[in-house]
DNA sequence: GTCTATATAATGATAGAC
DNA sequence: GTCTATCATTATATAGAC
């Protein structure tokens, strides 16, 4: 054997799946401005010029990282009439996920003008429409955007701002609120 | 007279006055990360180091400029049988009101950390609690935190993410849609 | 009370050696 | 395919003159 001291691999794809991966984990943590490609690279153990190489910018890395991760497969799964009370479990019980969590830098990344335009693409197209479409009755595509709005808007108080339910009793009453506006909105024609 | 050319008033409360202003401004515009102090004094036709000398950081100048400003008196003077309708006009109606915002701004501040405390403690004191108080039956702090994410997460779609109801019917319903989600929140018991 | 000038630190991106 | 080194820019904050 010769010298190969400081890199690991010498693989491209594997590569670029560590930046991600570790890009996703920062953008969810410090958000988009907050997030520096120095950390992300470090993370990732793999030097900080690569991300320049693989994703050409800061931004190109953003958006080949989180919007494709966004869906709503998992709650979606089932049928309807449990929507309400899936979607608020889902939402009270993020028992401290850590990692990536693509509502987390959705939220934490909609201040930053680099990151809206691809956000906004794939909420659309990944979220609400996939939600329109199981929806019943007049005006599908707004109700799912109100019912986005609500899940939206409680995990920014919640995880974001880090409001917090004082007590169990309080927690059970806030998911079952959650549930039943929730599912008022599905069920309405 | 002597010299004295370079500065149009020397009064420290109209000079703090015109940084308030200006940091409302620029902080609802671009969020926490992206307003630049040196952007906010020059809006406010005043010299940078007059920041750090009357609020001590950037972080105190935020602290005093926006959190005093949510309130949520507006939509909670009248009876709360038109609560709905009238928070939901206040949403969909937002005239592209131009200057400060305070929705816009705690919306694009929330992913700093810096700012995240004195937001969650005034929207806690200033917004969730009057609320609560003025609602009957019970888990009334659940029902207006419910009604809080749903205004916050509706803003954020509409006015940060920019997503856009197509057509003057779509807005109807969707306004509609809103009222009847908010008030079936304040009415429950 | 306000100014200029600067200290200090961090950023994203790139050129070019290996 | 990966590295080091650096460029260029920007940021907040402060010291000290006026």
């Amino acid at each position: 054997m010769s010298e190969t001291p400081p890199h690991r691999k010498r693989d491209a794809s594997a590569t670029t799946e560590a930046i991600l991966t570790a890009a996703r984990e920062v953008f969810t943590e410090k958000g988009y401005d907050g997030a520096g490609t120095r950390e992300i690279a470090e993370r990732a153990q793999v030097n900080v010029a690569l991300i320049s190489r693989y994703f050409g910018s800061k931004e190109g890395l953003f958006a080949a990282a989180v919007p494709p991760m966004m869906t709503l497969d998992a709650v979606l799964a089932g049928d309807m009439a449990g929507f309400g009370t899936r979607l608020a479990a889902s939402l009270t019980h993020k028992t401290a996920r850590k990692g990536f969590d693509p509502m987390l830098a959705l939220l934490r990344a909609a201040s930053s003008p680099e990151a809206v335009p691809v956000l906004r693409q794939a909420l659309q197209a990944q979220v609400l429409h996939p939600l329109a479409d199981r929806l019943e009755g007049p005006a599908t595509l707004e109700r799912a955007a109100l019912i986005g709005a609500l899940v939206v808007g409680f995990d920014l108080l919640t995880r974001v701002l880090g409001l917090t339910a004082t007590g169990a009793d309080a927690m059970d009453a806030l998911e079952q609120t959650l549930a039943k506006s929730v599912q008022a909105l599905v069920d309405q024609r």
